[in-house]
RNA sequence: UACCCCGUGGUGUAAUUGGCAACACAACUGGUUUUGGUCCAGUCAUUCCAGGUUCAAGUCCUGGCGGGGUAACCA
């Protein structure tokens, strides 16, 4: 669990780019704080799966600890048994072992360090900055006031430091009812920081923890456990996002007020921008209702923004990686483009993956001249980005499959495809020129498209010289296998789901186009023994993969990581949307 | 209505800490191309506004304006 060699990324390299966190580190590490030492942590609590937005935070962790030399541990904030669940804790570990990023050490948990935080407890009553509440939650609610008026005290504020000693060791032997009372700091229930309005340090709760048992009936909140296992782990840069902002004087506060080893490194709290993206909600509660409702197939599902789904989807630990530490990271609350995740798999696919050629929405093709029982294997590049991939046979016959876009029974204007009388190349094999199309009598659409090939263009090339603009492809019809499509769009169709009209919904935004299942189309018989998972390019479409869920041995099932992009489709819209009368061919 | 944080191209981040606003993505032009992919070249910003300090301000000061966060015994 805490080997290193299998970590992507060279240690100890400097970052590329600065930020205003990465220029803290190196102004600590000038002026020597923390004896040089740069520790950070990823304190996920384990009460749901991780998404991207975590991947931020993994990514600026452990990059910053690699890059400085230091360590980056991984701890489970797991203080509220009545929320978190083992399940999650090995999910987790496992999405940030596949992203590539290594934890130092064991895995941490904050509840190892329950007695610890108790005793540090007790010391701040002895000192007369904690009490045990007696006020139920609403009465401490009402008393807090509100964010314009100060609160008032707790008539229990004033207990003296034994009373309120034994209160609370009666309080962890179990000798009151759930919620009868809490321990809080004494700070100031009048300050602006509503954080700092006597906080709750500890509440009763009787929940099975999942991994202290029924050893406690008291658990520490947030504030007072987390701060404080950063300092116990040697935390030297704690991490988080902006909306912790109030909560660092509170931070501040406790350290103030323990005891911590002289000499101990001091952690700091650093707050920065979480990751937001476009047609996509990065929200636990949000992603659970899109789970439980049924509008995706599960947390795995390839349009989730999980970590699961985009290892689903096809998206590499390196391309998500590239993602991640290129987003960048800030104070101001921004909303990165979809694209730029999208981009990242491509970019990286374009060198790595295979082409194949795949025909999704499929018409016939017929050579009239070429003979009825021919045969023949084509050679064709399995990556021309690099040479090494080699090359591939593909059988070629009479009869063909090509995509419907690629025949008009006219060409409109800048169409390089096939329309009645045109040439195109049929990728790797010949050219063809459209000779006719049959339609279907009943309801006019066109079933098949004829040509005639010309036998000096095998492999693709004239001797003529003459050029052709387009090039299609094609699988044989006789060779393909017929196998289902997922083409996967946004989960959303508006950049900004979350910006909900009043009275709305959030899912008033859900595209209902997001999953389209092509039962028919057909692929070329090298994809018979695609190993599920891994990424090919279907020539002209995008780069796809065999479902690790939904196939099965003899019935695979594909689907679309991501698209190529097209620049025709661009185009087509641009010249549609013209008014008819001035674009008009002369 | 209180307190805290933040405003740099369409988007996300830079700017040697006061010295010609840079990179990536997107968009648009053009070129190459047996993927309308890739690749190559080019275009795209008076740094939210108004004052002030300075030889010089994205950077410092003042005041506006705009956005976000905060009132769980959640994290």
């Amino acid at each position: 669990m805490n080997d290193r060699q299998d970590t992507t990324d060279a240690d100890g390299e400097r970052p590329a780019r600065r930020d205003f966190i990465r220029s803290m580190i190196e102004e600590d590490l000038a002026a020597g704080r923390n004896g040089g030492v740069v520790q950070t942590r990823f304190p996920p609590e384990p009460n749901g799966y991780l998404h991207i937005g975590h991947g931020k935070a993994i990514a600026l962790n452990f990059a910053i600890a690699r890059e400085y030399g230091g360590r980056c541990n991984l701890r489970f904030d797991d203080t509220n048994p009545a929320a978190e669940e083992d399940e999650f804790v090995e999910a987790i570990q496992e999405d940030i072992r596949w992203l590539g990023y290594r934890w130092d050490g064991e895995v941490r948990f904050t509840s190892s360090y329950f007695e610890t935080l108790y005793r540090w407890a007790e010391g701040l009553i002895r000192k007369g900055v904690a009490y045990v509440c007696d006020l139920s939650p609403e009465e401490t609610r009402q008393m807090r006031g509100t964010i314009t008026s100060p609160g008032q005290n707790s008539p229990y504020r004033d207990r003296t430091p034994e009373e309120n000693l034994e209160l609370f060791r009666r309080m962890r032997a179990g000798e009151f009812e759930d919620g009868a009372c809490t321990l809080r700091a004494k700070i100031d229930m009048a300050s602006p920081n509503l954080n700092l309005r006597d906080p709750v340090l500890y509440r009763i709760l009787r929940a099975r923890h999942h991994r202290t048992g029924d050893a406690w009936c008291i658990y520490p909140m947030y504030d007072w456990a987390h701060g404080q296992s950063d300092a116990i782990e040697g935390v030297t840069h704690s991490l988080c996002s902006l909306e912790f902002e109030n909560h660092r004087p509170l931070y501040d506060w406790f350290l103030d007020h323990i005891d911590l080893e002289p000499g101990a490194p001091r952690p700091r709290q650093t707050e920065f921008a979480r990751l937001n993206l476009t047609y996509t909600v990065l929200a636990k509660r949000q992603l659970r209702r899109l789970v439980e409702e049924g509008h995706v197939s599960g947390w795995d599902d390839p349009r989730m923004p999980t970590i699961r789904g985009l290892r689903r989807r096809g998206y590499t630990p390196t391309a998500v990686r590239t993602f991640l530490e290129g987003v960048g990271v800030a104070k101001f609350n921004s909303t990165v483009d979809m694209v730029v995740l999208e981009n990242a798999l491509r970019e990286e696919q374009n060198r790595l993956a295979e082409r194949r050629m795949a025909v999704l929405r499929p018409i016939e093709l017929v050579i009239e001249n070429y003979p009825e029982d021919g045969e023949e294997f084509l050679e064709a590049h399995n990556n021309p980005e690099d040479e090494g991939a080699g090359t591939r046979e593909v059988p070629f016959s009479r009869t063909l499959f090509i995509e419907r876009s690629d025949f008009r029974e006219s060409a409109p204007r800048k169409y390089h495809r096939l329309a009645p009388g045109k040439e195109v190349r049929l990728r790797y094999a010949y050219y063809v020129t459209c000779t006719g199309f049959d339609t279907d009598p009943e309801t006019g659409e066109v079933v098949r498209v004829r040509c005639t090939y010309d036998p000096e263009t095998r492999g693709g090339d004239s001797a003529d010289g003459r050029k052709v603009r387009g090039t299609i492809h094609w699988v044989s019809a006789r060779h393909a296998f017929t196998a289902p499509v997922r083409l996967y769009d946004h989960l959303f169709s508006v950049p900004n789901p979350m910006d909900v009209p009043e009275g709305g919904d959030l899912l008033d935004h859900l595209n209902p186009a997001s999953l389209e299942v092509l039962e028919n189309a057909k692929l070329e018989p090298a994809l018979r023994e695609l190993a599920p998972g891994t990424l090919v390019q279907f020539e002209r479409h995008g780069y796809f993969c065999l479902d690790t869920v939904d196939s099965s041995p003899g019935s695979p099932v594909f689907h679309r990581a991501v698209a190529l992009r097209d620049s025709w489709a661009k185009l087509e819209k641009k010249l549609g949307a013209k008014p008819s009368g001035s674009g008009g061919a002369p």
